[in-house]
DNA sequence: CCCGGAACCTGAAGGC
DNA sequence: TGCCTTCAGGTTCCGG
C-alpha cells in the first residue's frame, strides 16, 4: 500500500478536484471500512459538507470540513487507492466507499484486501494515536533519530517501520533508505554509530523525496487518483528487486524476512 | 516497555 | 489443468 510518498502524491493530485466541493452523498459498500462512528452516522454527518482542505500526517489523509469541527481521516493500508471519476463512470471492482461530489469528481475508495479504514473524529489522535515525527519537519534531526534508536535491540529495519518512532516510512522505502546508508537491515537499532545515524537520516529524506518526485511506486495496487501509475519503483535500487544485481557493486541482492516483511538488500554494500 | 509472531483480508504468481 | 504455497507497499493485538 501507499507509504509517505504515495499518500503525499494522492493528496496533491486529489486536492484541486476536491477542495471547495460539497459532498452530495456517501455510499458505503462494506460497512466495516468505517471504523468510527457507525457507517450511518458517518454518512449522515458528511452529506452536505464542503471539503475545505486535505492534509497528510504519516500515511494518513485528513479532510477538513467547512461547517464541522470534525475531520474525515482515511488510511489506505496495504491495497487501498482513491480514484477520481466523473459521475458517469462505474465504480471499479472492490470499491468499498464512494464520496459523490457536486462537480462530478466522485472519489472511489477501492480496496481489494479490506484493510483500509475511514474515521470521523474530533481529534486526529482518535484515529491514529501517537505518531512519530514527520521526516521532512525540522524536528526530525539526526540527533532525534539517534535518540529513537537508543537502547533498542530490534532490527533497525523494524524500527524504521514503527510509526510511533517515525511517521510515513513503509517496507519499500525502508529497504531503499538502508541501502542508501549502507546499513544491514538486521543491525540492532542501538548498534548504529553516530555517523551511520547521520547517513541514515539523510538517506530517509532522500529516498522519500525521490519517491514524491516520481509520484510514488506502483508495484502492486497503487494508483494515483487519475488511475495512472507512479514511477518511483523504476528508480529503486534494491526494493522488490529479487534476483537482480546490486547497481553499485554487482553482487546478487539478498532476500530475507524481517519481522515478517520481505526485505531486500546488498550483502556486499550492507555488511553485518 | 520491548520484542516477535499471528491476525485481519483477497488475489496473483510460482512451483510441482 | 489443478492444487498448494508464498507473496503483497500496514497496523493491531497478544503472549513472553
Amino acid at each position: 500500500m501507499p507509504e509517505l510518498p504515495e499518500v503525499e502524491t494522492i493528496k496533491n493530485e486529489l486536492a484541486p478536484h476536491v477542495i471547495g466541493e460539497r459532498i452530495l452523498a456517501v455510499t458505503i459498500l462494506w460497512d466495516k471500512i468505517v471504523r468510527q462512528p457507525s457507517a450511518n452516522e458517518f454518512r449522515r454527518h458528511l452529506v452536505g459538507q464542503e471539503v475545505t482542505g486535505i492534509a497528510r500526517r504519516g500515511k494518513y489523509l485528513l479532510f477538513s470540513l467547512k461547517n464541522s469541527e470534525k475531520l474525515l481521516v482515511l488510511h489506505l493500508k496495504m491495497s487501498g487507492s482513491l480514484l477520481l471519476a466523473t459521475a458517469s463512470t462505474e465504480p471499479p471492482a472492490y470499491t468499498r466507499a464512494i464520496l459523490w461530489l457536486d462537480n462530478g469528481n466522485n472519489i472511489f475508495f477501492r480496496d481489494p484486501r479490506k484493510f483500509g479504514r475511514l474515521w470521523l473524529v474530533n481529534e486526529p489522535a482518535e484515529a491514529f494515536g501517537k505518531l512519530g515525527p514527520e521526516p521532512f519537519e525540522e524536528d526530525f534531526t539526526p540527533e532525534r533519530l539517534a535518540g529513537l534508536l537508543q537502547g533498542r535491540k530490534a532490527p533497525v529495519k523494524a524500527l524504521l517501520l514503527d510509526q510511533d518512532l517515525i511517521a510515513g516510512i513503509g517496507n519499500l522505502y525502508a529497504d531503499e533508505a538502508l541501502f542508501a546508508a549502507g546499513i544491514y537491515p538486521l543491525r540492532p537499532g542501538a548498534s548504529l554509530t553516530a555517523d551511520e545515524v547521520r547517513q541514515l537520516h539523510q538517506a530517509i529524506r532522500e529516498v522519500l523525496m525521490e519517491g514524491i518526485k516520481n509520484k510514488g511506486a506502483s508495484i502492486v495496487n497503487y494508483y494515483r487518483p487519475s488511475g495512472d501509475a507512479g514511477h518511483a519503483h523504476e528508480e529503486f535500487k534494491v526494493a522488490h528487486r529479487r534476483g537482480e544485481n546490486c547497481p553499485v557493486c554487482g553482487t546478487t541482492l539478498s532476500y530475507i524476512k524481517v519481522r515478517g516483511r520481505g526485505t531486500y538488500f546488498c550483502p556486499q554494500c550492507q555488511r553485518e
